[in-house]
DNA sequence: TTGAAAGCGCTAACAT
DNA sequence: ATGTTAGCGCTTTCAA
C-alpha cells in the first residue's frame, strides 16, 4: 500500500544536480555546505516535497531521535501532565515521544522496555523506580540515558527526577498530629508509590507515638467512587477515626462525599488530606487540603536531563529532588 | 555510545545453526518454520538476549508498526483518556503509539504530521478535523489510514470517530429553554470545537426564538481560574443572565465558584452546564449538569478502526458517531 | 567543499 | 521447510 513513489534523497540530489551526500549534509549539517549549493538543494527539497526517511537514518546512524516513556496509565492527569511537559521539551529539540502503558502491572514494564529497545530509542523515561533487576543491569550496561520519575530511588538506574513519597507521608503525619488529630488512617490504591506514602505516614505517626489506625486499599486505578467505598469501609471498622490521608485526590474527594452523605462534618469530625493537587482540589467544598506535586515540571526536567545527556554533556545533577508542597486548605 | 556489541539476527542464526531468514521467520511467521527448528532458534534468541531491531525491519518492510497521534495537549484529561484507550488497543496488536502536541496552534499540526510521515508511521490519529488542505490531500493520496476524532467532519480525510459538537450545543439549548431559561450565554475557550458547540447553542436558541445573550472567550488551555474570570466578565456585562453553557467542565466549575462567592444561587439564579463530564463533575456542590463524552471509548474505536485497516480489512463504518449524553444533575 | 563506496540489520522475492 | 540474493534509504568513512 505504501506508495513506491515516495521522494527519496537521491531524487532530490538529482534535481539539485549534486551528489546524494550533499543533500544529507544540507539536512544534518547545513554549515558544512556552501551557501549556494545549499540553496539549490533546499529549493529541490521544497519543490519535490521531500521528507527524509528517519527510519533509514535511524538505521544508518543508530540514533533514532525517539525517547520512550512508560507510564502506569495516561488516564491519570498527573502522569499525563508529566508526559505533556516531557513531550514539549523533547519536541523543541526534534525528538519524538513514544508512549507505553504498564496499566499498573509491574511485570509488564520490562516487556515494554524491551519493545522500546527494539525501536532503538535514544533514551527512556520511567515512572517510579524500575523494579526488574535484569532490566536494570541491562539498561546500565547499555549506557542508555534513563530517567526515573515520581520517586527518588536510592540507586537510580541512571538519572532521576522526583520527590520522596515517604517524606510526603511523614509530613502529612506531622501536620495532622500538630492539628490535634489522634486517630489517623490511610486510604489508597494498592500500588508501589502509594504504599510508600503510607509507609511514610506510619513512620511519622510512630515518631509521635501514635499508631496508624487503619489502612484500606483498592486495586488501581482509583476513582472517586472507590474513595467513597474505602471511606465507608473505614468508617464501619473504625467509627472513631478523626483523619484520613488519601493516596490521591480522587480518593480524597470520594471520602469527602461519603462524609457529606453521612453527616460527618469536615473538618470538625474528620480531616481529609489528599495527594497530587488536582485542579479541582481547590474547587471542592470545603476546599481540599492536599499535597501538591509539579508533574509537568517533572516532565520538563526529565526532558532537559535527557537532552543534556544526548548532547554528550553531563547533567548538573543525576538526581533531582523536585519536592512537594503541603497545601493547607479547609479539610484539615 | 550505542554498544556495537548488540546481538544481531545473524548472531542468532549462527548460534542456532540456521540461515538468517529462518530466524526472521521464527520471529514474524513462526508457523512457517518446523517446530524443531523453531525451538532451536528460540533457544538461541533467549540465550543471547536477542531483541530484533525494528528500525531495520521498518526500513526493509516499509511497515513501522507505529501509529502517530496528534493532540492539542495531553494535560487535558479528555484527550489523555482517548490516548489511553488508543494506546491500549494498539498495544495488544504490537503497535506503538507516538505522540505529538499541537498546543492548540492549528498551523502546528501540519508540521507534526510531516514529522510522523518522516517516521513512516503506519497510521495517524488526529484530534478534530484536519484543517490544512495541503495536508489533507497529501494524506489521501498516500492512502494512509487516518482517523479524525472528537468531531464528525463532513468529508473526513479517511475515517472518523466522534460526535457532533454542534448537536451538543443544540441539545443544551433545548434543555435550558425547556427548563425555562431565557437569558443564556456561552463561556468557552477560543478553539475550534468549543466554537462549534457555541454555534450549535446559538442555532438551538434561534430555533426557540431566543438570542444568545453573550459569548465570552479565553485562549486555550482553559482552567477553573479562567472560568471564574469569564463568569465575572459575563455577570458584569449581563447581570440578567440566567444560564451559561460552558465549553468544558473546568470553566463550568470556575463559573460555579464565582457564583458561590457572589451569592448567586445555583440553580435558582443561574443554571450552569458543563461539557466533557470530568470525574469530579458529580462531586461538585451542587453536582454539575454536563454533557458526557466517552473519550476512552473514542480512542479504543479509533484503534480498532486502524487495526482493521492495517489488517487489510475495510472497517464496517468509515465514520462512527459515538454520541454524547446530557447528564442532568443539580446545576440546572 | 564535495563525492564514491560501503554498509546499518533487516525483509522480500525467488530459488531449492 | 529452508536458504540465497538483493535491496530498503539513509549515514559514514575516506578520498579528491
Amino acid at each position: 500500500m505504501k506508495s513506491r513513489t515516495a521522494v527519496r534523497m537521491s531524487d532530490v540530489a538529482q534535481a539539485a544536480g549534486v551528489a546524494l551526500v550533499t543533500v544529507s549534509r544540507v539536512i544534518n549539517e547545513p554549515d558544512k555546505v556552501a551557501p549556494q549549493t545549499r540553496a539549490q538543494v533546499e529549493a529541490a527539497v521544497r519543490k519535490l516535497g521531500y521528507v527524509p526517511d528517519r527510519t533509514a537514518s535511524s538505521l544508518a546512524s543508530s540514533r533514532s531521535r525517539i525517547v520512550g516513556a512508560v507510564v502506569p496509565t495516561l488516564a491519570n492527569v498527573w502522569f499525563a501532565e508529566t508526559m505533556e511537559g516531557l513531550a514539549a521539551e523533547l519536541g523543541r529539540a526534534g525528538y519524538q515521544l513514544m508512549l507505553a502503558q504498564s496499566s499498573y502491572v509491574p511485570r509488564a514494564e520490562a516487556g515494554l522496555i524491551d519493545a522500546f529497545l527494539g525501536r532503538r530509542v535514544d533514551a527512556l523515561v520511567l515512572t517510579g523506580a524500575l523494579r526488574d533487576a535484569a532490566a536494570r543491569t541491562r539498561l546500565r550496561q547499555m549506557h542508555l540515558p534513563v530517567v526515573e520519575t515520581w520517586d527518588l530511588p536510592a540507586r537510580p538506574v541512571d538519572m532521576a527526577v522526583g520527590f520522596s513519597n515517604e517524606e510526603v507521608g511523614e509530613e502529612v503525619a506531622r501536620r495532622l498530629v500538630k492539628a490535634g488529630r489522634r486517630a489517623i488512617a490511610f486510604l489508597g490504591a494498592d500500588e508501589q508509590r502509594s504504599q510508600m506514602r503510607r509507609a511514610g505516614l506510619e513512620r511519622g505517626l510512630q515518631a509521635a507515638g501514635l499508631p496508624l489506625v487503619a489502612a484500606e486499599y483498592v486495586p488501581p486505578p482509583s476513582s472517586i467512587a472507590l474513595g467513597r467505598e474505602l471511606m465507608a469501609r473505614l468508617a464501619a471498622a473504625h467509627p472513631d477515626v478523626d483523619a484520613v490521608f488519601c493516596g490521591n485526590d480522587f480518593i480524597a474527594i470520594g471520602a469527602m462525599m461519603w462524609a457529606r452523605t453521612n453527616g460527618w462534618d469536615l473538618p470538625g469530625r474528620l480531616a481529609v488530606v489528599g495527594f497530587s493537587d488536582l485542579p479541582i482540589a481547590e474547587a471542592t467544598w470545603p476546599p481540599l487540603t492536599t499535597v501538591k506535586v509539579r508533574g509537568g515540571e517533572m516532565g520538563r526536567r526529565a526532558g532537559a536531563m535527557l537532552l543534556a545527556r544526548l548532547r554528550g554533556e553531563e547533567p548538573p545533577r543525576k538526581v533531582e529532588d523536585i519536592g512537594f508542597e503541603y497545601v493547607e486548605r479547609s479539610t484539615t
